[in-house]
DNA sequence: ATTGGTGCAAATCCTTTGCAATAGC
DNA sequence: GCTATTGCAAAGGATTTGCACCAAT
């Protein structure tokens, strides 16, 4: 339950690592995020890194967002709130998302569903529905492409 | 396992039963989200039913959708495709989504996870992920209008 | 005759793309 | 110096809005 999220110093090591370049929007992305502690779209953290790191573009930050996730340091949401929310918390969890406000909280990933909605009633959260998505690859693309 | 679909005279009773008008853009979205029997986005039911009832309009596409949504005769799916997609299956059920060709596929209901990975695994599809995405009203709302 | 629905046009908003300029290595 | 990253400007695409007209009741 602890939360593990990253320093700025995991990020520059993992950068170096794998040969990408250390740069101060990449840092300020991340940082923002991790403030954050989750749930941000990146028009947020746009504004918000602009803040501090004036001039910086938002295609910049779609793709340091996206790099983030390739990098297992953030996870992409797109829960229907009509943009992708992204979230630092890399452990599996899962998510309740209010109709009315669009409001997101995390679940803990206690996988049985029973519990699972009884603990996000506990919260003061009226469920009405969930829904189940399961990514991954297709077996059409998986025998096109390995 | 029945697909329980509606027909075209449901869609009539019902909307007379509630008060709303029966026009014929209604039945024409309605029967194109039958035929395909789930699973459409906005813009491939607006290209469908043009070529059949020429003159319709995207806007009314998207409201008779919210409206058979509203009516509980279609479900809105927001899987992380880039757009939403409109499912007349009204039955509860799960989804797999492929990440590389955005493929959506259904899940039967049997709601624990393993059998449904497994399940899933059976028809070729190569599972990387699962999200159990909670809705409903939350505290905030329930209390300031529930 | 009423007024809920529709069509048109335009706006909004998130996100992506192309290309020249910049900064990390 | 090389070249990955960035910034800018603009495009793309789904969805929504405003308002006048039309058609179901």
């Amino acid at each position: 339950m602890t939360d593990a999220l990253l320093t700025t110093d995991d990020l520059v090591a993992l950068l170096r690592h794998r040969g990408r370049r250390v740069t101060s929007q990449r840092l300020a992305v991340l940082r923002e995020l991790r403030d954050r502690r989750g749930h941000a779209s990146a028009p947020e953290i746009f504004a918000s890194v602009r803040a501090r790191l004036p001039g910086t573009s938002s295609p910049t930050v779609y793709a340091v967002l996206e790099l983030l996730c390739e990098l297992g340091l953030a996870r992409k949401l797109e829960l229907g709130v009509g943009v992708a929310l992204y979230d630092a918390r890399t452990e599996p969890h899962h998510h309740s998302v209010c109709r009315r406000c669009g409001d997101v909280a995390d679940l803990d990933a206690e996988l049985d569903p029973a519990r699972l909605l009884t603990r996000a009633r506990e919260g003061g959260f009226r469920p009405d529905g969930a829904e189940l998505v399961v990514t991954g690859i297709c077996a059409g693309c998986a025998g096109a492409a390995g």
